[in-house]
DNA sequence: CTCATTAGGTAGGAACGCTAGCTAACGCAC
DNA sequence: GTGCGTTAGCTAGCGTTCCTACCTAATGAG
């Protein structure tokens, strides 16, 4: 799969995959990549920048939990505005899955080819 | 649509467009919006320097034409390595595809769904 | 003549995800 | 108890990509 694929989409996935059930940075990273049956495979560089990134947006927050005596974790939550952006993230993947198709998949008989003039 | 939804999908577009009979910059901007139902009008400065990044990388090649008197305009053919290219890209935007769709249009039964231990 | 359309182009920048590195706790095998 | 794989988090800096904002010029309609 080529890495810049992702751009743009990846906000959406994380959110998801949060809702989903994922709370934390690297439970998300495995979530995504069983979910998407091994297609995405993120590094951590790659999910930590991103929750930030949607921290700052205000669509999730994150708070420290402790696990067993020491061990912390960042524990993220769907805000209302992040709801929001998942429904409107799902409705534009669906649109842009459709026009992507639309133009890539198109059977295309010759006489309805656009004509170079 | 979000704006940065396309990167690393617009190589295939463009090949696919020019494939099915848009073979100047300007006709493939046209083609484009026409096929993906309005969503994809993408402004002239994404589609020159793309063509480029398509021609240096052998997948087209253009050449100047005359139309009419003076009128100049640069046409676009896939190569060979262009089309399988485009074949690659296909299968690859259906993976993509089909990847996304599982993550972000799951229906995940709470029995189903990563409990946060 | 004027304006919209057709046609091509460039410079510069912002955003994004990746690479490549790091630290540290935990649990298990040896 | 030592070592190792896994779980967990983090950062700096980079390269690519697409967009914004401009520009020129020929053509054709009014």
């Amino acid at each position: 799969m080529k890495a810049e694929a992702l751009k743009g989409h990846l906000d959406s996935l994380l959110l998801a995959t949060v809702d989903g059930g994922a709370h934390h940075g690297y439970a998300i990273r495995e979530a995504l990549r069983v979910d998407s049956g091994g297609r995405f495979d993120l590094p951590s560089g790659t999910i930590y920048p991103a929750l930030y990134r949607l921290e700052r947006a205000g669509l999730v927050v994150g708070r420290w939990t402790t696990v067993g005596e020491r061990r912390q974790r960042r524990t993220y939550e769907l805000t209302a505005a992040g709801r929001t952006a998942l429904v409107e993230g799902r409705s534009s993947w669906r649109d842009f899955a459709v026009a992507v198709s639309a133009v890539l998949l198109a059977e295309r008989p010759a006489a309805l080819r656009p004509q170079a003039p």
